[in-house]
DNA sequence: TCAAAATAGTTGCATATGCAACCAATGACA
DNA sequence: TGTCATTGGTTGCATATGCAACTATTTTGA
């Protein structure tokens, strides 16, 4: 994938090398790709699954609700993610006796053990890619995804 | 979403916010979400087909696999889309008499047309985006892209 | 104090997806 | 020329996903 985002804008063909959001979502793809290697196959984790215990992992315990919050998923696939994670009692849970409605959710000590193999393995794999950039290029990198999620959000939020 | 990725590598925690991958993949979705308010709702289209169909408005005739080296999906994905497309009298195709395992596949009169209406509205989104960056900005969106594609291929072909 | 609104989380359904197996046509080459 | 490998594309199956509807509980406020 080579190309740049320069011009757009007014042509009548979209051109999809040059389109920004296509180029961001091959990136991303390929990222998330490379990431898997770390969590995928060895431990048979999905995605979201593997979110769902990054969030427990980072900070315990969690209601399903707050990591919902902390991982920019929806409630949906947070209730699936901890119904599988459960199921192969990689996470367990308790009810609040506070608000009967919600969920304690903790790592269970299986759960603990693989989190804490995952996060260096992905940790390394972020490290592997980051090589290609030198310290000014990924305070840009950070910078840009701020400044285009804030407008994207923002987008949406006014267009509906 | 706010954070960034510096300090990363060594941790014992994850620290999602701070986790590169995760980042761009938040980023990609707003935006993927953003894109889609072009064709989605209106045209009843989902990302594959509105890609095959990008694909096909930028350069017909195209058979499935060009689409393919296009467009970054993979065969089964664009098969998919296709006999939506197809379905829907989108996109039609005929036999290609030199090799007859391939697919010529044109937009029909109809899928042109959404095509025609659908680009300028994506690349007004794409626009509305790129507003917060200043054009050398953008150049180093390009790079950084580019740059870290590249880089995620590499080490997923040299890893699996 | 009670009905209506809000919140946490789950579920049903229709549809999409990933993977491997598959079919048909072509190419390689002994 | 006949067999084997390759390529273009499709399909079956099990599973994941998005959306809206749903249950249970808590909150609001007249």
């Amino acid at each position: 994938m080579t190309g740049n985002t320069r011009g757009g804008g007014a042509g009548r063909r979209l051109e999809l090398d040059t389109f920004m959001p296509y180029r961001l979502s091959v990136l991303q793809q390929e990222v998330s790709r490379l990431i898997a290697t770390a969590y995928a196959e060895k431990y048979g984790l999905m995605r979201n699954d593997w979110r769902v215990m990054a969030a427990l992992g980072d900070d315990q315990p969690l209601t399903a609700n707050e990591v919902c919050r902390r991982t920019n998923m929806d409630k949906v696939q947070v209730s699936r993610a901890i119904s599988r994670l459960l199921n192969r009692t990689l996470v367990a849970r308790t009810q609040d006796t506070d608000d009967r409605r919600r969920w304690i959710l903790r790592l269970t000590a299986t759960g603990d053990e693989i989190y804490r193999e995952v996060v260096p393995a992905a940790r390394a794999r972020e490290a592997e890619l980051l090589t290609v950039l030198d310290p000014a290029e990924r305070r840009q990198l950070d910078g840009l995804i701020d400044k285009l999620y804030r407008r994207a959000n923002r987008l949406l939020r006014e267009g509906g």
